[in-house]
DNA sequence: TGAAATCCTTAAATAAACCTTAAATGCCCG
DNA sequence: CGGGCATTTAAGGTTTATTTAAGGATTTCA
């Protein structure tokens, strides 16, 4: 899954790629209109974040360009005009999406998201803690380059750990979100799993681990600095 | 093309339907939430523009249900609340596009031809995934200069695989989208298909396998390099 | 300091998920 | 009707996840 940025001022540029990356897929920036032109005809993005106003050449042409080239990537544009006729003109022109500048991250985010999705692709949903990175769709655990794949209770519990990486998460919390109201599994379960994923986190030669504090619960840890 | 407007302010309401109609499509009124929940579950829509502030259900929900449903209709939600936090989560709940009240007409317009484009796009007739390729019109599957024939189910199935190679698609989800909604068929159904196309897969010498994940899912998989 | 409580680890046993194959069933078409 | 194909069902085998159990290590606190 990859994202095209193409948008001149470098800062806004960067913070765009890097909430991309956040969100688990791939990017590249262009920061003039030819350029950008240029690679997003290659049709290989699933999706194309487009400024309006560019050097070079603007976001509407490049766009008309690209649709008359019957490259249907999905444009997310990007524009500090908020006029009518703008947003119009955009979604007339073939975008997907119009966004005013400035805006929020979450909502660049959930944008994005809806641009996306209609494509029918799944959107992986990634957590991230320190150098470790979780893929909650396939319970895949990564730390740089390395990365194994996780049972199902496995990734039932780090997810927990990883919703709030600094507040310690009882056993009893574990048992009943991961087993279940009911179930009559025991703490020993907890330590159990708790000691495998111990097991694969050296393995990964993460900075994390988990740290149990008595009576209280487990919770994660980025190992001083 | 038939549009549904979901909306109780009913002077609204009459106004959009008199714009959907110039614009050349079909339109049908609900002003409730539970009676546009329930129009809205025919499917036969090709776009739905819903109001967040309903009677009977709010928006939200009608969507989040919806989805649920699996009825993939594009939604144009409306709101006179311009907040942050709901435009995010019309977003992440499924809608296609936020707009917020009062809008344009020429705004609405544009909006709803850019939520319904995609819809009629082609969808690509021949789907890749490293050395294999699936054409869907005559269900042929190829690798290199070999190639054969998927049965119909195959095919189905293979194509879902296709669609998100990078994530597990899990087998509730074939079920219902190859099988149906309420069909009877079972997890071992899915397994048997899963080892026929298994077995095709290595008559063609393919690089990609199907690999299980436990509890999880099917993916599509290129051996190494 | 020493006993109790809590936590850790590992191996082995059990249960669940998955795989494969063969045979049964249904369906279309000559 | 009967052959050929797609699909479903059934059964047993294989692999992997999960649970159980037992003993060791650590902390707490009287």
């Amino acid at each position: 899954m990859r994202v095209l940025v193409i948008e001149d001022e470098r800062r806004l540029a960067g913070t765009l790629a890097d909430i991309i990356e956040e969100m688990g897929y791939g990017s590249a920036i262009r920061t003039d209109g030819i350029q950008g032109l240029d690679e997003a005809m290659t049709g290989i993005y699933d999706a194309i974040v487009l400024d309006v106003m560019l050097p070079g050449m603007n976001g509407f042409e490049i766009l008309r360009q690209l649709r008359q080239a019957k490259i249907e990537t999905p444009v997310l544009m990007l524009t500090a005009r908020s006029e009518l006729a703008d947003r119009v003109e955009g979604l007339n022109s073939g975008a997907d999406y119009y966004l005013t500048k400035p805006f929020e991250i979450p909502e660049f985010q959930a944008c994005l998201r809806a641009v996306i999705r209609r494509q029918g692709q799944i959107i992986p949903e990634i957590k991230q803690f320190d150098d470790l990175s979780l893929s909650l769709t396939d319970g895949r655990l990564s730390c740089g380059s390395r990365s194994l794949v996780l049972s199902s209770k496995e990734k039932d519990i780090i997810s927990l750990l990883f919703l709030n990486p600094q507040v310690p998460v009882s056993k009893e919390i574990i048992i009943t979100k991961v087993w279940g109201f009911d179930s009559d599994a025991g703490d020993n379960n907890v330590e159990a799993y708790i000691s495998f994923l111990r097991k694969k986190l050296t393995l990964l030669g993460s900075n994390v681990q988990i740290t149990a504090q008595r009576r209280i619960g487990y919770r994660l840890e980025a190992s001083h600095s």
